[in-house]
DNA sequence: TTGAAATGATAAAACCTTTTAGCAAAATTA
DNA sequence: TAATTTTGCTAAAAGGTTTTATCATTTCAA
């Protein structure tokens, strides 16, 4: 296991300084007026012995880790999942790494979290925020961490986001249930959560109920509890409400909503849901669904974030992207 | 924005030397001989200033990143993210973070990422290895790289593993298919890759239907081809071999399957895959599947790459875990 | 009382880069 | 020819840690 070479055994096997290698290996060979032929020997010696430089000296050096944070709430949720595959891609496009972690609703840990990223000179951050992060986000800001928030934003905080067009999407959802399937009685089921994509599907929701004058009739429920403990809320509000048709806020809320209308056999065959699902074409009755562009949501995510860090984007940016309504009959 | 501190200026304002702090820091302050008066007035002054070190310069002078590598073929693979999001709860505890990335069976990039992550000094490696990588990660093991491979090995590489009891679950399956469902005509759907975990369930299977007398059926499908062309191939499967059970190998066959099974009525009820999925309970004919105990692989997984970081566990290891079968009716 | 051992601390090197400031020689200008 | 500018390169500092080797003092044993 030999050692690894390092720009001083590079100078010193060429008989030149470590200055002259290290301009050359940042492509300031002109700027710093170094000779093409010495510039073409390092270079090609270069390539011959593999040299690669050391990151971490190099981290250290500039202060730049080459590496964004990704906090979400839960990596295996299969919306996150997917958006970090797609981030994955777009940044290694870019030379970036990308450390992860999921929150779990755990604000103390979130905030843990985001404290040890920042002291491993985290490049910048891309959060799906929770409620109770206002403040530690604010103080990145302050300190002038790039980031961009994804999924939902936070009222108070002046920064990047890119979020899907919940509002429009849910209002298209609902009057797909009301006017294409002809519902007389949509229920909302959605968390009882702050969180800004959630109030903006609830608006979305509750404007095509308005238009078509019909009444509202929203459930929120827990998103810590049993599984068992949400079925047999899903049934009641449907029952007892007596519902031709369902809106969930969520995918999971769905999937809960599924198993409950699988379970009781519930005679409900209006459905849409938020965010798609493998699930929604395999259920007995179709979930039409309304699909976030993920690519197009982490497209935009690296972009800003990027050039965020190289010093461009002097503006905060607001990105909205529309959903796609997933038609399944 | 003011600069952070570091351990020379805790050093100055405390008028010590950098040396007694950097003992005091890292609990060598017994072994060193610091006196206790000096080591609390230390402690209780890097607590109030909110001292943290810079991981950078430590990594740098250590060589130990404090950062793992995970790859995976597909980060978005629900069963390859809920590992990855119990690796990460693991790591975190032990003070690791995770890198990751998606080889998206594409060899050039698979090698390239694992140069990568090893140019940034990667403490250990995490991989679910496919057939082209042998040579790469050999060269890893060469220069003594901490590596755990799960999910599946490679044959002729002597390293640690952690997989699942693939056989002995196939076989489970199988059997259940053929004693509890009476199932006579069982088929196994796999994929057409020569990696160990499929090789492993198709024995499985096949030791079943040796033991019950039955002919083995086995379909091999392309994992890159469009969704459709599975699908029908699947249906040709069934029908063609007048199947009345089905085995699939992986989650991701059985969804094939069963949107085969939907979309084209078919009238098959004895199913079961490997790997379990929010679907499988879903689903109008119920799959009982074979799942993984995700947790416990990944509590082997982590514990055996940091006392090999730690430069315990002189032998390779080889952790197999046993599946439970999931029935459901 | 003396020599040895233990105590409590530290200076400086090392890890590997980038970058600032500067130097000698060659080329250009006056 | 003398003064100035350009060319081509480099020494040394800086970034923040860990660790080796060493040095005064003090304590202890003989």
């Amino acid at each position: 296991m030999k050692k690894r070479l390092s720009i001083s055994d590079i100078a010193k096997n060429l008989g030149i300084s470590v200055t002259t290698v290290s301009f050359i290996l940042n492509d300031k060979a002109k700027e710093k007026r170094i000779s093409d032929a010495l510039t073409h020997r390092v270079l090609d010696y270069v390539k011959k012995v593999g040299y690669k430089p050391n990151q971490l000296a190099k981290s250290l050096r500039t202060g730049k880790s080459k590496t964004l944070g990704l906090l979400v709430e839960d990596i295996s949720n299969t919306f996150f999942a997917n958006i970090a595959k797609q981030i994955e891609q777009r940044a290694y496009d870019h030379g970036y790494h990308i450390l992860y972690c999921s929150m779990n609703n755990d604000v103390n840990r979130a905030k843990e979290l985001i404290q040890l990223f920042h002291d491993r000179q985290i490049d910048g951050f891309i959060i799906a925020p929770t409620e109770g992060l206002s403040e530690v986000i604010h103080n990145l800001l302050k300190n002038n961490v790039p980031i961009v928030l994804f999924d939902r934003f936070i009222e108070d905080l002046d920064t990047n986001y890119v979020v899907s067009e919940n509002k429009q999407g849910a209002y298209m959802g609902s009057k797909y249930l009301l006017e294409d399937l002809k519902a007389t009685k949509v229920g909302m089921l959605t968390i009882n959560s702050g969180q800004t994509q959630m109030r903006s599907r609830l608006d979305g929701y509750m404007q095509a109920m308005d238009e078509s004058g019909r009444d509202a009739v929203i459930k929120k429920i827990q998103v810590d509890q049993p599984d068992d403990v949400t079925i047999d809320l899903v049934r009641d509000f449907i029952v007892d409400n007596k519902l031709d048709a369902v809106f969930f806020a969520t995918n999971y809320i769905a999937i809960a909503g599924l198993k409950a209308i699988k379970k009781y056999k519930l005679n409900i065959d209006k459905i849409v849901s938020f965010d798609d699902h493998a699930i929604f074409s395999l259920f007995q009755t179709p979930v039409t669904s309304l699909a976030q562009d993920i690519k197009s949501i982490s497209d935009h995510i690296i972009q800003i974030l990027i050039s965020e860090i190289n010093g461009k984007g002097k503006e905060y940016q607001h990105v909205v992207i529309p959903c796609e309504l997933k038609v399944r009959t």
